[in-house]
DNA sequence: CTTACATGCAACACGCTTGACGCAACTTAT
DNA sequence: ATAAGTTGCGTCAAGCGTGTTGCATGTAAG
């Protein structure tokens, strides 16, 4: 987790303290204005401009970095889900909740349409192969239709939790519930009296 | 329909001809870029950059522009399914295949975040309203359940038109095909064996 | 045909963003 | 305490996108 510098040297400990905290704040200057300028995020971080140049070689390094770090932390909150021992209905519900409040986080950089980095595409199709094996247990389980497509199924999950996240938004919502609905709608639908 | 100037006389035949061209080239590249310069997207266009310029006062206007005519597309694409005078589960498949066309074709502009120009509000506004409309006769007819949210009911929806967008942008299929798999997601989930 | 409109072209000014540099002051780690 | 690393500040250069103007050449409309 610790990251490197070009010289093969750990960064210092407040070097890597300046580097997490100008991540954080790029994402939230971004999330609000997409074309802000290295400047305006420098002066949120509460940091030099210079500094961020010193960090990022450039504004798409920086992106990069973002994307990388976004999506380890959406893989995280995966993996505390258990999905390949946990009963598929838990992990499902489970991994719902922890990923809305991951990716409420990181909406700028997970928005992103295209990957650079090797490593934020490595950790996206990692992500991806987990929610297909979550979902072909809860297949197998007879939680979803044995004729159900899961390439559908996944796009139909991943767009429902992109919703969560929109309402959660506007209306800060309970983080359960939302996944409650987001669950209970991806298995029944809207057309039937739910339980 | 016809376009006038600030002076109030309509425009030429040859240069509201222009214009149309000017904003469906701009969908285009900026759906692939959306950093695109106006001289990138008058190059893609066959026109001078000057000629951008003359007919939208600024990048901004141009993206309004776009807007409206987008959002005017859409309307029509739910008017021409009667959405409040057809069955409810006729004129959901028919407006889901028209909509899911018509905004293929505006991807960039109707996935924009803010609405500027009071006109595309207002068109936008006349959508959500007609939607509501429709899902509430469907739960009138007993599609959808008593209990459900029309809110997050048209939320979902929207989402699964979004994800049958993708689907087509990355392997054409047919779109009454992609209609129907919306439909019965939206009512039915994905939980049990389908007819 | 004639008038008014439309376009292309070249040129210009302006502001903003990016990226780089050296130096003095400060902080961490050994 | 010493050495290495880190940061803020001021400064500079270069490139790019935007928006404007004037003029000559076309083109639609009466």
């Amino acid at each position: 987790m610790t990251e490197t510098t070009a010289n093969g040297r750990p960064l210092r400990a407040d070097a890597e303290r300046t580097v997490r905290t100008i991540l954080e704040v790029a994402e939230r200057v971004l999330s609000e204005d997409p074309a802000a300028s290295l400047a305006q995020i420098a002066a949120a971080a509460g940091v030099a401009r210079t500094t961020v140049h010193r960090r990022f070689a450039s504004r798409e390094a920086l992106i990069d970095a973002m994307a990388v770090h976004a999506f380890r932390q959406v893989e995280e909150a995966i993996d505390v889900g258990r999905p390949d021992t946990a009963p598929p209905l838990v992990a499902l519900h489970q991994i719902t909740a922890n990923v809305i409040q991951a990716k409420s986080s990181w909406r700028y950089t997970v928005g992103q349409p295209q990957l650079r980095d090797p490593e934020a595409v490595a950790a996206h199709e990692r992500i991806f192969a987990k929610c297909h094996l979550l979902l072909g247990r809860a297949q197998q389980a007879g939680l979803l239709s044995p004729e159900a497509d899961l390439d559908w199924t996944r796009r139909v999950y991943h767009a429902l939790i992109e919703q969560a996240i929109q309402v959660q938004a506007s209306a800060s919502t309970d983080p359960d519930a939302l996944a409650a609905s987001v669950v209970d709608t991806l298995l029944n639908g809207l057309g039937r009296v739910r339980s």
